[in-house]
DNA sequence: GCCAACGTTGGC
DNA sequence: GCCAACGTTGGC
């Protein structure tokens, strides 16, 4: 099994609207590294969600309901080859890990959220998951 | 609101 | 194929 890491704006789609929706098709993005990290996402990986923009905090875990397939809102300016995922929700943190968190650790100096601020799907390794869960169970 | 980092586009 | 210009993202 992986682990990944996923960007969102949360005034595009909170982790609250995922627990809500249960599931989403993970669709828009249009940058070719975090494409191809889709393409390795398989079901029952699991994921972490993290809220960028105001929040910059992990708040949440996910998992893989659905491999990767044809991204449906990719239209021909867009060209073709984008994918999409699907997403489960899976368990709110009781404390959000902050960005400002996981920068003042050492152990997370490889992390590519704080080594490529801008990339919206990323892996991460299993220490690195499990550690931020741990930080957000408090 | 600003700026750095990065990706993309388009002229040559 | 190179590189400057530009747009976007996201942290501060």
């Amino acid at each position: 099994m992986k682990y990944w890491l996923v960007k969102q704006e949360p005034d595009d789609y909170p982790f609250s609207q995922l627990q809500a929706d249960g599931r989403t098709d993970w669709t828009g993005v249009r940058n070719y590294q975090a494409r191809n990290f889709l393409r390795d996402m398989r079901m029952g990986d699991k994921v972490l969600y993290y809220h960028s923009g105001k929040e910059k905090a992990v708040v949440g875990t996910a998992s893989v309901a659905r491999a990767a397939f044809t991204d449906p809102t990719a239209d021909k300016e867009d060209g073709d080859g984008w994918l999409a995922v699907e997403l489960a929700a899976g368990k709110p943190f009781a404390q959000p890990v902050a960005l400002a968190a996981i920068k003042a650790d050492t152990a997370f100096k490889d992390l590519l959220l704080v080594r490529h601020s801008r990339l919206s799907v990323m892996p991460v390794s299993t220490d690195e998951f499990g550690q931020i869960v741990a930080m957000g169970e408090g």
